[in-house]
DNA sequence: TGGTAGAGGTTCAAATAGTGAACCGACGGT
DNA sequence: ACCGTCGGTTCACTATTTGAACCTCTACCA
């Protein structure tokens, strides 16, 4: 494991609940030694990724992050993007809607709408880690990626996360063919019991998929009628949010509904 | 030079104008042999610091960087929190209002907002680097920093972006008095020619300045009455974000203008 | 009041990780 | 057919990183 690799490990180890950490705490949470864990923070705050705050000498993440957040958006505008696309979606399906982007072969919660109309609706923390098997925004993606990639993903160890979590690779590359067909993924109670994810893919500049733009409500509330409200939004959602971002639906993706 | 700031200076080539860059370039940018600009970007792309676009294979910043901004968001909340005030700042001084962070010893302008009022403004860059010495904004930060910190800032090379530039370590000083008892800096054509800009310092939890609020006007414009104008807002407004972020104004402040 | 445990920070010899010139195949222009 | 440049890789050399031990300070407790 390479220094960088180490340094950036410190950085992952801060949070929305744990925005502070002390030195000692954050070596161990690391796993690295103080001394390492000191060199590295004094060399991650002269870049200005870290502070340390006055009083108890404690260290938080930078201003500098903040910056490279506005260059990321330059580039990939997802997160400015989807916010309209998002509301929209929360008060057409009255559901809880939210956008997630691929990392490594994990992808990660970027943004979420709540609709008000529902007393009961599903939760979302930003920064919320899906798995890519799990999820319906996972399965969008997998479904219209390089098969390598897919092979990948699969080849790694599944986590069932509820009873119904479909952790058999090839009962999961069989439930990819009908999403490469209607464009729309689905997960009953996959990730978290009694919630119901509809998903679409949204692709880059070279028609990869960079992530996926989904709805998720209690299963209870998806009658057939409402699912297709929920289908047609999200589906539309997905392709404005591709085309706001610079982004190229494939060929692969079916045209019948993209359009 | 470590190698953690090697691997950190290949992301602070990133820019609005710049997001996408190829090996060869980056690694001339940085000043770093190809091999190595290589090595460090695949370690930064492990950790979701960078990625790689399928086309041309350049490199852009990846996602990881937004879901560690969401977290200093959560730590420090100054851009939001700020977004409501500059508003509120620019609607009523008819001036571009905007808010910056200390960044080592020089100042990052973080968020702005314009007035609609006139045709001609002032104009701001987000990530733009105002310096210390040159700018209101850093005046009323220093006015209100611990004398070594100060001291330290003047002790570097001063730059004098315009004949009106004080560059002067004695005579910055000096100026440094009279915004302590009133707790407002101003600064007159000494970073760009032609702009008055009125500001006031942001505290953290620490009662440390963490940057400052400030208004920017064309030189002409700005009467006594609408210096008044332009001072109250700023001063109410700095108040308000330090108090948004859960920061804590110092004794030193004075307190009559305080509350 | 003295003792202990943990905090942040520092040191230096030992060991490991980083480095860069040279190389490869591929591409695009002349 | 050639040349320049691209992304990416190799490997002998070497400079950087590492971590146990140490220091000081504060908080807590008997």
């Amino acid at each position: 494991m390479g220094t960088v690799s180490k340094a950036l490990s410190l950085l992952t180890n801060f949070n929305q609940s744990r925005t502070e950490i002390g030195l000692s705490e954050i070596a161990r949470l690391a796993g690295v030694n103080k001394a390492t864990a000191y060199r590295l923070l004094t060399e991650l705050q002269a870049g200005g990724f870290v502070e340390q705050t006055g009083a108890d000498k404690s260290w938080r993440l930078g201003p500098e992050i903040l910056r490279l957040a506005r260059v990321r958006e330059a580039a990939v505008p997802m997160t400015t993007a989807s916010r309209a696309i998002l509301d929209r979606l929360a008060a057409e399906t009255h559901e809880t809607a939210h956008v997630s982007v691929l990392r490594g072969t994990e992808l990660n919660a970027l943004a979420h709408a709540y609709s008000t109309r529902h007393a009961t609706r599903v939760m979302m923390e930003d920064a919320e880690r899906l798995s890519m098997h799990g999820t319906g925004s996972g399965l969008a993606v997998l479904a219209f990626s390089p098969d390598d990639f897919v092979e990948s993903v699969l080849a790694l160890p599944l986590k069932k996360h509820t009873p119904d979590t479909v952790t058999d690779p090839a009962a999961l590359r069989a439930l990819l063919a009908p999403i490469r067909e209607t464009g729309i993924a689905e997960s009953v109670g996959g990730f978290e019991a009694d919630v119901h994810s509809h998903a679409a893919p949204v692709f880059d500049t070279n028609g990869l998929p960079i992530g996926a733009l989904a709805v998720a409500a209690p299963v209870a509330r998806v009658t057939p009628d409402r699912a297709a409200v929920i289908k047609h939004a999200v589906l539309t959602g997905a392709m404005e949010l591709t085309r706001a971002i610079g982004g190229f639906v494939p060929e692969s993706f079916p045209q019948a509904v993209a359009a």
